[in-house]
DNA sequence: GTGCTCG
């Protein structure tokens, strides 16, 4: 296989682009370090190499619909195959894994690679395992035990697929207990008023604590707490400040998203001495992580573009061999497929993470059936873990429709808005960035503080638009999609989807901009006669909410490509 | 349709 083969199967289905990426696989060639095997450092082969040919079957739901739980046997038979093939799999590497455990030698530490982990407990027991008479009644304990945090997990709606997944956290005091978290993170984080963790940090902080190489991460979760889900562990993780050059690599869809995780990490990490880096220009951290400087650095947050600039540079302007784990954060936008994918970005990062002992995490607020479908087919070792219902809003959101006529109605409706008196601060999407920048003339006449946010604004009106939506002085902030992930606004109170959104999914995402860390919220979604075909899907999630809908869009057919 | 390098 040559390196263009090699970096076809990397490219995880995606579309080749010879011509862009033919200097990439060049390099891939020639970067292969001295004297290793080759399916050794390079343990993404496996992770990319399958989904070529196994590329993931044509969806059988219908475009936009949200999967729910309850639907899911209304899928193809050709997912509930692929479903239980898989379910096989994980069961043999179970028994795989205990037989392992079953012959380890009591005294020594079991932290091999074969056994991810072991609860004091389970090491009594493996201690213990010739000694018949307290045999039993450790067997009980240890039922007791699992029923316990069977209890804890159904409490806080935690759902975990996967082999040896490790306990919930219940509070931030055992990561320093059990994993020597430098105590002053868990300062600063007491500093911020942050006492116990949300349902997403108890079930994947322990995960990302335990994880082994080579296992990847599946974390669906539409509360808030997901950033520092994944900064604590990683943290905690690092240990210290190493000059080993970047050791976790963290990839966000927007710029604002990036901003925003680089901030908690820096917050996270006061008085610490650990070196995190945004990229704010490529062209000036092509100096800064260049080959001639000092490998002072530990974390990286940044768009998926950035990196890849840096990494085409020639010599490499980024050097990614000592990255120790990778996070994806809103994966499911970062796995989009398009005619400039973010996909393709990806497996370019992917690959520039040569090192032995890469982990990767993947986190999301909706899962599209796409992304679980790719996840399971190409990565070993996966765990998933979802809270609540997988693909729901949020219930502290109070979700309305509004039939609006047509275009103009929804000019008429919004001021109607304006007039009644709402309480600010508001999210307005739209469509478009045309759209975003009609709207805006249409609004900054009538007298409200009104602002609008697009990718096509520059970097510094976007950075000071939300500067100033976050201190209050913009009451109505319109938006496109660049706003609809991720993004922690204190207290929105309203979102409105001037325009409707192109997918269940999308909703999801944009309202889940209010109503975050308990608040109540409020989503108003117009409609118009030209929105029925998406109609259904979206009322369906508003009902599974707990908001009233009218029967008869529920009643709507189904649509088919 | 949206968002992701540089100049």
């Amino acid at each position: 296989m040559d390196a263009f083969d090699l970096f076809r199967k990397l490219g995880a289905g995606a579309k080749f682009d010879l011509k862009r990426f033919g200097q990439d696989a060049a390099r891939f060639k020639t970067h292969k370090p001295k004297g290793t095997d080759v399916s050794d450092p390079f343990s993404s082969i496996d992770y990319f190499g399958k989904a070529s040919t196994n590329k993931p079957q044509e969806d059988d739901c219908e475009d936009g619909e949200v999967l729910n739980e309850s639907e899911e046997s209304d899928a193809g038979d050709k997912r509930k195959r692929k479903h239980e093939q898989t379910d096989v799999k994980t069961n043999v590497k179970k028994r795989k894994k205990s037989k392992v455990a079953n012959i380890a030698e009591p005294n020594k530490p079991s932290g091999g690679e074969g056994i991810s982990w072991t609860s004091d407990l389970d090491k009594k027991i493996l201690n213990l395992q010739n000694g018949d008479k307290e045999k039993n009644s450790l067997k009980r304990l240890k039922h007791l035990h699992q029923e316990k945090v069977n209890r804890i997990r159904a409490q806080h709606r935690i759902n975990v697929h996967g082999c040896d997944v490790p306990d919930p956290l219940c509070t931030f005091e055992e990561l320093q207990s059990e994993y020597r978290l430098h105590s002053r993170i868990l300062q600063n984080l007491n500093d911020a008023g942050l006492d116990s963790p949300t349902p997403i940090q108890m079930q994947a902080i322990p995960l990302m604590m335990h994880v082994n190489k080579d296992t990847s991460i599946l974390t669906l979760c539409d509360c808030s707490g997901k950033t520092l889900a994944f900064c604590l562990p990683l943290l905690s993780h690092l240990q210290q400040p190493a000059n080993l050059g970047f050791r976790a690599v963290i990839i966000s869809p927007t710029r604002e998203l990036a901003t925003q995780t680089y901030r908690e990490l820096l917050r996270l990490s006061d008085g610490v001495g650990f070196r995190v880096h945004i990229i704010d220009k490529a062209s000036l951290a092509a100096k800064k992580y260049g080959p001639q400087s000092s490998k002072k650095y530990d974390i990286l947050v940044s768009t998926p573009n950035r990196v890849i600039y840096l990494l085409n540079q020639d010599p490499p302007a980024l050097d990614l061999c000592s990255v120790e784990w990778l996070i994806v954060d809103e994966s499911d936008k970062l796995f989009e497929e398009g005619k400039t994918g973010f996909r393709e970005q990806l497996a370019t990062i992917f690959l520039a993470c040569s090192g032995p002992k890469v982990r990767r995490a993947f986190f999301s607020a909706t899962c599209t059936p796409d992304v679980e479908q790719w996840c399971r087919l190409n990565l070993d070792n996966l765990v998933t873990v979802n809270i609540g219902h997988r693909n729901t809003a949020v219930e502290t959101v109070e979700q309305e429709l509004l039939f609006v006529g047509n275009e103009d109605g929804k000019l008429v409706a919004m001021r109607n808005i304006i007039n009644k008196g709402f309480l600010p601060p508001m999210l307005v999407f739209v469509q478009s960035i045309d759209r975003a920048r009609e709207l805006f003339h249409e609004l900054v006449y009538e007298g409200i503080n009104v602002d609008v946010i697009h990718a096509d604004r520059t970097q510094q009106q976007r950075d000071n638009v939300v500067k100033s939506f976050r201190s209050g002085h913009i009451w109505v902030l319109i938006c496109t999609a660049l706003l609809a992930r991720g993004i922690d606004f204190k207290g929105v109170n309203l979102v409105l989807n001037y325009d409707f959104p192109t997918s269940a999914v999308e909703y999801i995402h944009r309202i889940g901009r209010t109503g975050r860390a308990g608040h109540h919220g409020r989503a108003v979604t117009f409609f118009t006669e030209n929105d029925k075909p998406l109609l259904r899907s979206i009322a369906n999630v508003i009902k599974q909410a707990g908001c009233p809908v009218p029967d008869y869009m529920i009643g709507f057919k189904k649509i088919h490509r």
